[in-house]
Formats: C-alpha cells, structure tokens, sequence
RNA sequence: GGCGACGUGGCCAAGCGGCAAGGCAAGGGUCUGCAAAACCCUGAUCAUCGGUUCAAAUCCGAUCGUCGCCUCCA
C-alpha cells in the first residue's frame, strides 16, 4: 500500500515519493496578518495539520514550515488607519493566531518564520533574479519578468495571453508586460522601508515565501500547502520565482485546500463574511471545527453552517461513546465474541489507513472511526471487561490521535460551585428513588434539565454533567 | 473571454466502472420505574437528457443550477 496524494500541478493523484527517503519537507503558506484569523484559515491550518500527522503515523520524518507575512499593503494601510505601528500589529496578530492553533490542537510548526526577519534573504533573491535577466529595476521598483519563464502559468494552467483578456487592473505603463508582478516596491513617505539596491522599500508579495522555503528547506521540497485561491497569482509566482534562481523544479506536490463557504460564499476577509477563529471557540471545542474538516474532503468547498457545527458536536458525542468504561461486573467476552471484536478492530485501522492513504480521504476515514465505535459499544454490551474495552479503545484512540481529535470532555463542573449542591441534589434523588417515589425524582431531574444539568440512571447510581 | 470545482436520502457527506460508507435528524424496537445513553431495525438509483459498456452515481457529450480563480484573500 503506499500513499497517493493530488497534486495541483498535474491535477491528478500520485503516489507520494519524497526527494530524501523518510524525510518530508512541507511548506505551508501561513496568513497575511492584518487581521484576525477566521474559520477559513482554521480549515487550512486543519487540513495540513492532519496532513502531516499523518505522515508521521505513516513513519516520515516531518520538517514542517508555516510562514507568516508580516509585511503588506494591508498591513499598512490597516495599521495607519489605526494609528499602531505595524509591527506590533504584526507581532499582536502573529500572538493571537499562535493561540488559535493551539487552542484547534494543531501542531506547531518545526519552524515560523516570518518576512521581516528574512530581508536580507530577499534581497539578495530579487538581485539574483536581476542577474540572471529574469527581473529589471524601474524607478526602485523592481518586477519579474514573466516572458522570460518559458512554463509561467503551469501551475494554474493558464498561459499569458489568455489572462490579459481578462486583466482589468489599471497596468502600470512601466511595467514591460502587463502580468510582470512586484518584487520589490518603493516606499512612499510614512511607510516602513528596507534598504537595497533599488533604493529604499519593501517586498512585494510573493517572494518571501520563496525565500523562506528555499532558506528553511532547501531548492527543492516535497509539498507545498495553501488554500485554492492561492494557485494564482501567489504560488504561480513562487514558482516563477524560486524555478528562475535554482534552475529546479521547486515542489513535488502542490496541494491545495478548497474554501469554506459561509452563506454560500467562501469566508472573506475583504468581504467580512466570516466567523472569526476567537469567536468561534468561545462556544465550541477545537475538536468541532476538526470533525467538520474530517467529514468532509480537504479539495472541495466545504459547507459552514449552524447545522453543521450541531452536527459536528452531536457526532463528537457518539465518538466519545466509546470511551466509556466496561460495565461494571461484566464477565468478559466469549472466545468466539473475542475474537470477532479483535478481527474488527484490526480491519478498521486497515480501512483507516487505506482510507488515508487515498489522498488523505478524512470522511472515509472518519466513517471506518465510527464504524470502530460500534464495535467497541457493542463488546460492551455483550459483556467486555475492562481490559478488553481498554484495548478497544486504544486502538481507536490511536487513530483518532492521528486525526489530531482530543475527544476530550470540556470539564465545566470543575471548580464549579454548584457542584457539590448538585452531587448532594443527586444524593437525595437516590434515596427518593429508593423509595420509589417517582414522581419527585423526576422532578427533580426536570428541573434540573432545565438548568443545563443531565442526570443519567443506570444499575450503579447515578451520574450528571453540563450539557 | 480563459481556467477550475461542485450538484448523492430532511441536513452534512464518502464512494469515482460491478448490486449506494459514516454522522446528524426522523420512525419502530430492546434495556430502564420513566428518561437518557448504548444496542437492534427502517429509508436514496446518485441534477437532467443522450451515448459507451455485459455492467455507470462512477467514463464521454449536451443541458440546467451553484460556487470559485483570472485583482488582496487559507
């Protein structure tokens, strides 16, 4: 079995091979920060996220890159609006997303670098690209020059001509071909600047990341991440870029992540249809927004609604089922029970994988998960003692490890101070029970239930949480 | 105008040539004093039309619809 993944390049599925056996180095474009992160970029983060833990589950060793840009118009213009200094918008901004992927239990990135650390790496990037005829200098601007890239356009499929029909930005008259795009931008008075050849300025968007993939890993890397809307004009570029200057082909496999729709539009920035990351978590665990990315495919659009969010909790719910320990006195499964439940769990991790393996099918994948739960309830009903439901459940929390879920309960009782008036509520309910006086121990679990506390019955007493 | 994605049961969504996964919701049942949970059972011929094939949701063509990129955007 080996892995395949799609690759934007060649828009089709390939069988994953790296340049160094056992290494992958990733590249992953991290947000422009002029704003806060919202559930979009959630998705991405997400996406590669399970992407590389799964490569690491599959034994690779994983050099992981997620860059900021912390210099861009935006950023400026956002920043003079305000009246902060853009750099500490920019580092604010960079803090506040930190918190975002570690509160969505995302990894973090083996290293995170960041455009205003690497000026000097950009710099002498675009002056290369001068040298080599592929960029020229006008006014200290400095532009790349698209006809010289023989394959420009390879990646989003396009060629040059038939984009021009539909350029309807002014064009720069100095610029030699209308698609020629900005390494290097003059700075206007009040702006922040650089010093270089050209004279005082900043980078334009694209090369940076060229820079920092190339800085942090190397001509040439086995994946390079983004959302879709990413193909052109910015990883299109990057290649323009980085191929231009090592004369290699730049990444194996360029993998894209399709948009999350929020009222039937992708979730905008500049358009402000969004839901911001902060927001979203003030109501919702981090493993919700990974079970909505898991129960779909990372390429498509992806729905984002408040039916899907219920659902996704509802579902988290089920998974967890599973988790809950053997019954109490249970004599342990039969031989035959047994060894059904183990050939059932030991097919489930190979659909898993086989799921996984195919372009990281997370939905499929996810499907087998749910599969396993089943298997795991039903040993329990039939009897399996501890141990067994324990061995279960490792497996399933393996996989599910894998996933990146921490199918962990959000413990509002702790440190609550109606806790110990509810566990004493709880205590006279019992005994009310003991002497079957009904229609009081449903009152009070009523009553309860209306206050967002759920009581559940069973042989050995009682239990309650927060819903 | 160029490039692309998508349309599967009420909702979310796998499958991509061989009798349609999974989750949510709904209905019935087992268990329970009742309820909850868990378990069992029930439901779609896959936008439309035409073609290829022994066989299509899966391939080809057309049509309709939705969304996206070509300008900053994960």
């Amino acid at each position: 079995m080996s892995l395949k993944l799609y690759n934007t390049l060649t828009r089709t599925k390939e069988e994953f091979v790296t340049i160094e056996p056992g290494k992958v180095r990733m590249y992953v474009c991290g947000p422009t920060v002029y704003d806060k992160a919202h559930m979009g970029h959630a998705m991405s983060a997400l996406v590669f996220d399970i992407l590389r833990r799964y490569l690491v589950f599959r034994g690779y060793e994983v050099t992981y890159v997620m860059n900021f840009t912390d210099v861009d118009d935006k950023i400026i213009k956002r920043a003079n609006e305000s009246g902060e200094d853009p750099f500490v918008l920019g580092q604010r901004l960079i803090d506040d997303y930190k918190q975002n992927l570690v509160d969505l239990n995302i990894l973090p990135a083996t290293i995170h670098p960041r455009a205003t650390q690497e000026m000097e790496g950009i710099v002498e990037m675009i002056q290369d690209l001068i040298n080599k005829g592929c960029a020229y200098a006008v006014d200290g601007d400095v532009y790349f020059r698209v006809e010289k890239d023989a394959d420009y356009g390879k990646l989003s499929h396009r060629n040059i001509n038939d984009m021009q029909a539909g350029a309807r930005i002014d064009v720069d008259e100095r610029k030699e071909h209308p698609m020629d795009f900005a390494l290097w931008k003059s700075a206007k008075p009040g702006e922040p600047y650089w010093g270089s050849p050209w004279g005082n300025g900043r980078p334009g968007w694209h090369i940076e990341c060229s820079v920092m993939s190339r800085e942090h890993l190397g001509d040439q890397i086995d994946i390079h991440g983004g959302g879709n809307d990413l193909i052109f004009p910015h990883h299109e570029n990057e290649i323009a870029q980085t191929e231009s200057v090592t004369g290699k082909p730049f990444a194996r496999f360029w993998m894209h992540n399709g948009m999350l729709q929020l009222n039937g539009q992708d979730m905008s920035k500049s358009t402000g249809n969004l839901v911001r990351i902060e927001d979203f978590l003030r109501d919702h665990s981090g493993d919700v927004m990974r079970m909505i990315v898991l129960n779909g495919s990372y390429r498509g659009p992806m729905t984002f609604t408040d039916e899907v969010v219920a659902q996704a909790e509802k579902a988290l719910e089920r998974m967890r089922s599973a988790l809950k320990p053997a019954l109490p006195g249970a004599e342990g499964l039969s031989e035959a029970d047994t060894r059904e439940f183990h050939d059932a769990l030991f097919n489930a991790r190979e659909e898993f994988v086989a799921c996984m393996d195919d372009d990281i099918n997370t939905a499929g994948a996810v499907g087998k998960l749910f599969d396993l739960v089943r298997t795991i309830n039903q040993a329990r009903d039939r009897g399996a003692n501890a141990e067994q439901i324990a061995f279960g459940q490792a497996g399933l929390l393996e996989l599910t490890g894998v996933l990146g879920l921490t199918l962990a309960v959000e413990d509002k009782s702790a440190g609550n101070p109606a806790s110990d008036y509810i566990d004493l509520l709880l205590e006279l309910r019992a005994e009310v029970r003991q002497r079957k006086l009904y229609d009081l121990s449903d009152l009070i679990r009523n009553r309860l239930k209306a206050l967002g506390v759920v009581i559940e019955d069973s042989r050995e007493g009682s239990s309650w949480h927060f819903e």
